[in-house]
DNA sequence: GATCCGTGGAA
DNA sequence: TTTCCAAGGAT
């Protein structure tokens, strides 16, 4: 089973930019970036990653403002957060280099078992195994797994230890991880197309296409948000900055929030500006409404435009603010949605 | 152990 | 259009 994996490998696997390096600071990059993300989303961030942080202690030194700029779009900017910290930490206890042993790299924040394997297999040869989203799958459909997954990860680490070739674990890892991605697939898997077919019990089983067993998810909750862009009478814009940590944290964005029932979008900006910032606005038109999806919710944002009224802008519920020009915005990173506010804004100004 | 944490590709 | 879900980890 293992020589056909890496047989097939050797012709069919994908030619990915991070395998062409074995600089763990690379392969590092690229195993956070992919958490939760596809490969093809993957590429053009991690090439300008590297490019603008080559090295640990460029990421070590850079400013956040500049690290969460480069991973804005991706989404789970923790990751972002926690690479940050965890370069800042191999400067002061490991003498600026990756670290080789796996409880260090599991000590590292953002780096799970799964990650940690990844780096370590990837970049040194290191035989760990790995249990991503990839080798579940295949692993599962393997030995004809009829339970939920989630309840079977002590299972699956095990037979992910057991099938993993102790000559070139690294080889093996991306191969099992290829094979998910290109064959392996969540639906209708190309069995004909696959070299371990003789070995999987879901193929024998003609289960292939049930399995892995579905599981059940939460209903996700919707909210109606109001969002002010505030002017003054320079002609800037209002932003603050997220909070540290939790939800989008560090980025910058609109000041808003929640509409309540029975309040119209104006009160709640009106509300809000004044809860979050202490100061009176005057509501004016409407600049845009969009739907947009979160991990855990759904949200439409009523943007209207405002107008400085009276106060000092504090920040009560944010990290910090700032009056920027409408050029100046594209220094900031900012949520996806509000990339979509700042679009509108610049093609209203282009009219 | 359940919940939180983004975004976009693909069907 | 809706739904699924992707190289998971932290709390």
């Amino acid at each position: 089973m293992r020589q056909r994996l890496l047989q097939w490998y050797a012709e069919q696997g994908r030619d990915l930019p991070w395998r062409r390096t074995h600089d763990p600071y690379a392969i590092w990059i690229s195993e956070i970036m992919l958490q939760q993300t596809q490969v093809k989303t993957v590429i053009p961030y991690y090439t300008r990653w590297l490019e603008s942080l080559p090295t640990i202690a460029d990421l070590a030194v850079a400013d956040q403002n500049q690290v969460l700029k480069l991973w804005q779009g991706l989404g789970y900017y923790a990751r972002a957060r926690h690479l940050h910290q965890a370069a800042q930490q191999m400067m002061t206890h490991h003498q600026g280099e990756f670290p080789h042993t796996l409880p260090e790299v599991l000590a590292l924040p953002g780096i799970g078992r799964t990650t940690a394997g990844g780096i370590l297999s990837a970049a040194f040869n290191q035989p760990i195994s790995i249990l991503d989203g990839n080798v579940k799958r295949v692993l599962t459909r393997l030995i004809a797994l009829k339970r939920p997954v989630k309840k079977a990860s002590k299972q699956l680490w095990h037979i992910s230890d057991q099938v993993l070739d102790p000559v070139q674990p690294g080889v093996f890892n991306q191969a099992l991880m290829d094979l998910g991605a290109t064959v392996c697939l969540p639906r209708t898997p190309d069995c004909g197309a696959c070299p371990c077919s003789d070995f999987c019990r879901a193929f024998q089983q003609n289960m292939q296409n049930e399995l892995p067993m579905r599981e059940e998810k939460a209903p996700i909750p919707h909210k109606s948000i109001g969002v002010a862009v505030i002017w003054n009478e320079a002609g800037q814009i209002l932003i603050d900055r997220r909070p540290p940590s939790g939800l989008l944290g560090g980025l910058w964005e609109f000041p808003g929030g929640k509409i309540e029932p029975g309040e119209t979008v104006e009160d709640c900006i009106r509300r809000e500006i004044q809860e979050e910032l202490g100061i009176e606005v005057e509501v004016g038109d409407r600049l845009i409404s969009l739907d947009h999806a979160y991990s855990h919710f759904r949200v439409t944002l009523n943007v209207h435009h405002c107008r400085h009224l009276s106060g000092e802008p504090q920040p009560i519920e944010c990290d910090e603010i700032r009056w920027v020009s409408l050029d100046e915005l594209d220094q900031y990173p900012f949520p996806a949605a509000n990339v979509q506010i700042i679009d509108a804004l610049k093609q209203n100004a282009a009219q």
